[in-house]
DNA sequence: ATAGGATTCAAACATACGTTTGAATTACGG
DNA sequence: CCGTAATTCAAACGTATGTTTGAATCCTAT
């Protein structure tokens, strides 16, 4: 009895297509969206029958949620645990906010910089991941991240005792969407800011541009949020 | 001959279901994207036949850059319209920050504000169309906003002139993803960030905490990209 | 070696898609 | 009021989709 656990099935062949299967989903769904590909594209490219698909996985949407927690679950898993490094770390101190932006980027980093992981690709898949409208999708985003963007919430909260909790909520929203945004590396918006496409491609760089960035942004003084429609409105106003 | 331009067919009835049908794809293609929404849904939606669709706008890719091209086009040239007025009113000093934000800001929102043009369906789907990979619409977009990003990005320039121009353009690229993210308004995230729904929907005041954050990022010291792969490898190699 | 389960495969399933067609209907300028 | 062009409509086109099926094949543990 070799089945000292489980029974733990497939081994060796069933594996590698199951895997080659991963690979081919996520670079397609990376470069067309999950609508877009086709079974059929992914499975050809994977070099396996169509019928593989629905037989590992069985569906088009759990391939897809396997895509990404092959990926994801490792990442912010990482995340947090470097999270609490740092706070060790530091302690007895509060985590200074550059600290807690690396724990963030540099798992992110990591995965980016592993080719035989799944290199970029995956962070762009996931990046456009976070603005698509699939419920399924957005269901799976959501408790997939939910302990983690708690954990990094209250390291800022500690780091910035001064900012009110609804104020970080939203300034914690406006980081992950940089991050996710540029990740995902848009196209259409480098070429228009005429940026080098071989600076684009390097990750690092990118992460460091990006950081001090977000840093001015989380310490930035309050919005002003009395009188709302002052300005905004006056403008409006006046134009007419 | 009432033709005095050139024909001007179609005023009553077709302009009518031609609306609608634009009217119906705008709120369809924010629900659920362009490729899970079929021309029998908008159709449908529209109270019009499925044939009208191809025999208004020629294909389904076409509708897709009528609904965009219908309010991007004004509020990207009010947008500039704002940014010379801005700019004449503080001559000969250069414009600040927050005027250049506010000039990309308000179009934006009086588009929100106005349920009768589209409300907020529109800033999310747009937001939604930044991270979609079909190829026309990237095409599509980066057309568009062209022109419109060069004329801020020189703003930019003259209001932050000690900012090399390649960190600018990243800064700019930053800026415009957090705001397009932030406006398409994607619920994953925001339920993780425990934000009230309520709040979410006021895009005011939405705008008013995210001006302050980004200005924060713009008057950012400079990173330091010299002996890259330091602090991460650093990190990364002492966890392993 | 062989039985039995895991995996592959070709084929078909039912359904949905964008688009086209050609006739019916409507709207409108002369 | 009529004729012409613009618009609507029901129906079908061809193709593509995700999924299922049942037999064939492979692998492995006895």
């Amino acid at each position: 009895m070799t089945n000292t656990l489980i029974a733990l099935p497939e081994l060796r062949g069933a594996a590698a297509t199951k895997d080659r299967l991963l690979d081919a989903a996520e670079s397609l769904f990376m470069e067309h969206g999950y609508e877009a590909t086709s079974l059929r594209l992914i499975t050809a490219a994977a070099g396996a029958n169509l019928a593989a698909a629905n037989y590992h996985f069985g569906s088009k949407e759990e391939l897809f949620q396997a895509v990404l927690t092959r990926r994801l679950d490792p990442m912010n898993q990482q995340r947090v645990e470097l999270l609490d490094r740092f706070e060790r770390e530091s302690a007895p101190d509060a985590m200074r906010c550059d600290r807690i932006l690396a724990a963030l980027f540099i798992p992110a980093l990591r995965l980016a910089r592993d080719p035989q992981r799944g290199g970029t690709n995956f962070l762009r898949l996931l990046g456009r991941a976070y603005a698509d409208p699939a419920p399924f999708i957005r269901r799976f985003l959501s408790e997939q991240y939910a302990q983690m963007i708690e954990r990094f919430k209250a390291a800022f909260a500690r780091a910035l005792p001064h900012l009110p909790k609804k104020e970080l909520s939203w300034r914690l929203h406006f980081i992950m969407g940089a991050l996710s945004y540029t990740l995902a590396g848009t196209d259409a918006l480098k070429i228009i800011a005429e940026l080098n496409p071989l600076e684009t491609d390097n990750d690092e760089i990118l992460l460091r541009r990006l950081a001090p960035f977000l840093l001015g942004g989380l310490n930035a003084p309050l919005p002003d949020l009395n009188d709302v429609s002052r300005e905004f409105d006056l403008e409006i106003e006046r134009r007419a």
